[in-house]
DNA sequence: ATGTCCGCTCTTGTATACAAGAAAAAGATT
DNA sequence: AATCTTTTTCTTGTATACAAGAGCGGACAT
């Protein structure tokens, strides 16, 4: 599904960067020091620059001329807006995955949900699950300029994300959504499962003071 | 709204060159010789890359390791995918405008149509008031996240989206759809205002046929 | 004439050297 | 003592030098 390892140095530190900020290493804000990443990751500027450049233009920093490069941080309004788009995206996706499902879809689907049913307790492991599972939906979207878009707007929001789950029974909650919009998708029903995939991803009422809360935890840290 | 001239020649090469793709100058296929940009602009291979990295980034190009960098190429189901996005992309626009427009957001809106109106007989200067157009319905979302993606994905069908114009009578239709958009707006109907809108940018039934014309021709010059 | 193998060239990828602006530190003035 | 100014240092932006893979062409064999 992904191009593993690339043969040259810029695109593994990309990679490498990319998990570093989703798993909080570089928190938002955080200043990106180009010598000293260049020292971290055994190579010289140039390739780390070429990463950071690639970084920037997919959101996930911010370079200012000559002041170089910290991790973007998404003001509250921001987040709200992109956690809008995103679940418009997901919509949209269930949307044209109800009229394309297929027995093996569902199959891949209903296995995605099982790996999240394993990993119940322990946050970071539901995840990572939880993200193969709207991944499977992209995909079965059948709209594969559609899936990739998803895909770079999820990795956006990891940072924020990851967090939302450590709030009270919000796994639990996640999972059981999930059922639901498989029951939907099974029924063919896509304006259902587009509803239901719309309101899983949103944040509004209480999940967005959540949000606001998980947040300045985060610039806390 | 815009920031205009970045102190750096990267920032510079990247606008310019995004142009040069917009406007056709490189073709969909086309080869991108680092060293040969670099004499163009007058600067060294070192700029130029980091350019290429963003371009790539933002999906406008291709870089394959070791074999250089080509102005992206969509095939015709790739096209559609993405214009079936970006219908979405401006539906939601239109639902999200139509709750919050404001008298000067539609003053702002009926002067972008204006300019339209005076360019009808030139397809590449209407092009341009119709990008306008459709920024400012961008903007009259109140989401500016939202915002700043759709108009990301405008540049990158811009090769495609410039020639869709040249097909008879398009600029009449066209215009004659903003106007009924328009309508919708004013009446405060988020739904037919985003179904207008959708089928305003989908490209389906002849159109579709249309689009795969031009690309041909396209790949010919 | 066609196909294959080997070497050459040309382009990309990375490292290093140098230039210039920004932040920080030291000094001067009130 | 505090603030403004100047100088120093540190980081980024750009150019150049070097290494190595990819493509091309010629020589050779069939």
């Amino acid at each position: 599904m992904k191009n593993a390892s690339q043969s040259n140095a810029a695109a593994k530190v990309r990679e490498e960067l990319e998990n570093a900020i989703a798993w909080g290493e570089f928190a938002p804000g955080s200043r990106l020091d180009e010598t000293a990443l260049a020292a971290r990751f055994g190579v010289s500027r140039t390739p780390i620059r070429e990463a950071l450049q690639q970084l920037a233009a997919a959101g996930l920093i911010e370079i200012r001329p000559r002041r170089g490069a910290t991790v973007a941080v998404a003001s509250p309004e921001r987040l709200y807006e992109m956690f809008e788009v995103m679940a418009e995206l997901e919509a949209m996706c269930a949307r044209l995955a109800a009229r394309r499902v297929s027995a093996e879809g569902l199959a891949a689907l209903q296995s995605a949900q099982a790996q999240c049913a394993r990993n119940r307790d322990d946050p970071d492991a539901y995840y990572a699950a939880n993200e193969a599972f709207h991944q499977a939906i992209y995909r079965l979207s059948g709209n594969g300029f559609l899936a990739s878009e998803a895909a770079s707007l999820q990795k956006r929001l990891r940072p924020y994300r990851r967090l939302q789950l450590r709030v009270r029974n919000r796994v639990q909650t996640s999972f059981s959504e999930h059922e639901s919009i498989i029951g939907h998708l099974e029924a063919g029903d896509g304006e259902a499962a587009a509803a239901a995939l719309r309101d899983h991803v949103r944040v509004q009422g209480e999940r967005f003071s959540d949000l606001v809360a998980s947040l300045a935890q985060l610039n806390a840290a």
